[in-house]
DNA sequence: CACCGTTACGGTATCCGTAAGGATT
DNA sequence: AATCCTTACGGATACCGTAACGGTG
């Protein structure tokens, strides 16, 4: 006798919600999306709704037009399963072949430019076989990214305060620079103050990152208004034009190559701007494959695995 | 064409797995737990390990002794997904009829005793199709109820602190009585002190509840060391006691009801030794039904739907 | 008419339960 | 001998893709 199950819930339902939602519930869309009939993804639906005994989707006039108040309940879990069951995928690859799959990264330029470069140098090398992405974005997107699933490991700049679902690992301080071509009056001086740096034109980052931001502050909490000639995207785009003479600019020590950048001088200005923080965000809800675990610890060594797994609260054991 | 996905989870097989173990890694047991025939049982753990390309049961001799290492990263996920698929059903059933159902409460025996009585009473009044369930524990036993699902809301005189993924929602604090037979000389004293107290042989709740630990810490902060004659298991014990004469107890305010307990007097004493806490605690991720919010709004008002949903949302305080 | 969603139907793969086999305590 | 897990096999079920239908702008 086959047993009544209590209806099954299928994970398959799910996927077909939440790519319905994700493609602004078109269902001819979806199926495309996910390699199937067009007709199928709209049982699977109706199976769901009749499954929970509960209208999901508002149709109105043959077309879809939205969620119904169960409906939203419902895609809220089932993301929440798609992405328990991609979770799962990556523990089988993970252990079946620990040194290949996919990273996806989110950082800042800076990071990407400059505090990323040998570590990636040397994740490549210990890790030739995962693919490397890297995607780019203001720290929110970052925090945006990580959270959706979009992007394993975020790195930034600042603390991830709006996202309280991320867990964050605090990593080194950011030494600040002033950054001005060679010879310029500055590197003759002996101890830097904030009123001789406001004397020359200044070229600051855009106020959307958090160096922009602090050296406002530091400036604004002065009393000083300096002669702010340009907002520059990221500190390429700032130093080319340091270089140009337009301005001095003020940015990570980082991003200065006493080599690379000849023409330009570096003068530590970190007493007077504060040291930008560096975190790396990831999804405590998500399995972290072990190249993971090995590029966060390539990029601050004091996260080990063990440190990771005891702030993600996962103890290994423990059924 | 049939398309070939990459292999679908199928949520049964998890079910399967977390059956298992909890019965002891034992699948003929999970099989009858899960009203199926056992080589069924056997076989889709043989599929899901297939399909990750991983061991998860640890086979010695013919039996299972335990997980693998890939096996125990699968269990956390497969119980996340197992409870989610949970709460989808009662989507479901909150919007067939949001009036029936069952709600699990885990509570103290103070709370279930005094403090839950009339909010009870109500709910039911309300709610009469809803199956009621009080398990009682103690406050750390209460936060594991509901952290594992085993219990909707908890009640308790504490914070979770040692539960940091579980919601908490303060509520109003308990003043504390010393609780004496009528006529005792301490009813005649004019301002109370803790050293007045102390010369009386004392009744103390058990050093496990939160009330016992604030008793002997105001004890201790003050240097004095009273005759503790009786670490009593809840309220209405100590309560026996002090009518029999063996000392004076202290204890919530909510305890003694000046009717029904005649032969006791309650002296207010909240200010020697702190009002007691008391909080709700419910699982962000577990979809709560209607009457749940409604039961929550019953016990402290101040909890409105909308803003227990607000403090879902935002706010797990990350250490 | 173009587009979208639903219903109808047939083939295939999957799942479940019964029966039998091997291994361990 | 008793218990436990696995393999083998047949029947029922559910799923998927093709085809045809009904509405809407």
């Amino acid at each position: 006798m086959p047993i009544r199950y209590g209806g099954n819930v299928k994970l398959q339902r799910l996927r077909c919600l939440c790519t319905i939602v994700d493609e602004g519930f078109n269902i001819s869309k979806a199926a495309r999306m996910l390699h199937t009939s067009q007709p199928g993804v709209s049982k699977q639906i109706r199976l769901l709704e009749q499954e929970l005994k509960a209208d999901i989707l508002l149709r109105r006039g043959g077309r879809i037009s939205g969620l119904t108040a169960p409906g939203t309940a419902v895609l809220a879990i089932a993301r929440q399963m798609v992405r328990d069951s991609e979770n799962l995928r990556r523990i089988g690859e993970d252990f079946a072949d620990r040194d290949s799959g996919r990273l996806i990264l989110a950082t800042t330029h800076l990071h990407a430019r400059y505090v990323l470069l040998h570590v990636v140098e040397n994740f490549r090398r210990r890790y030739p076989a995962v693919q490397l992405v890297l995607r780019q974005g203001s720290p929110n997107q970052i925090f945006q990214l990580v959270a959706t699933g979009e992007a394993d490991i975020g790195i930034s700049n600042e603390v991830a305060a709006g996202t309280p679902a991320l867990l964050e690992l605090a990593c080194g301080k950011l030494a600040r620079s002033v950054v001005v071509r060679r010879g310029h009056p500055l590197t003759r001086v002996r101890r830097l103050t904030l009123k001789q740096i406001a004397r020359y034109p200044l070229i600051t980052l855009d106020r959307l990152s958090p160096g922009g931001r602090a050296v406002a502050r530091a400036f604004a909490l002065a009393g000083l208004e300096p002669k702010i000639v340009m907002q520059a995207i990221d500190t390429d785009v700032a130093k080319a034009y340091v270089e140009l003479g337009l301005g001095i600019a003020i940015m990570p020590a980082v991003a200065v190559d006493s080599r690379r950048d000849s023409s330009l001088t570096a003068i530590d200005a970190t007493k007077l701007f504060g040291a930008g923080t560096m975190s790396i965000a990831v999804d405590p809800r998500s399995y972290l494959r072990t190249y993971m675990y090995d590029f966060i610890h390539m990029l601050s060594p004091a996260w080990t695995r063990e440190r990771v797994n005891a702030a993600l609260r996962m103890p290994p054991a423990r059924e």
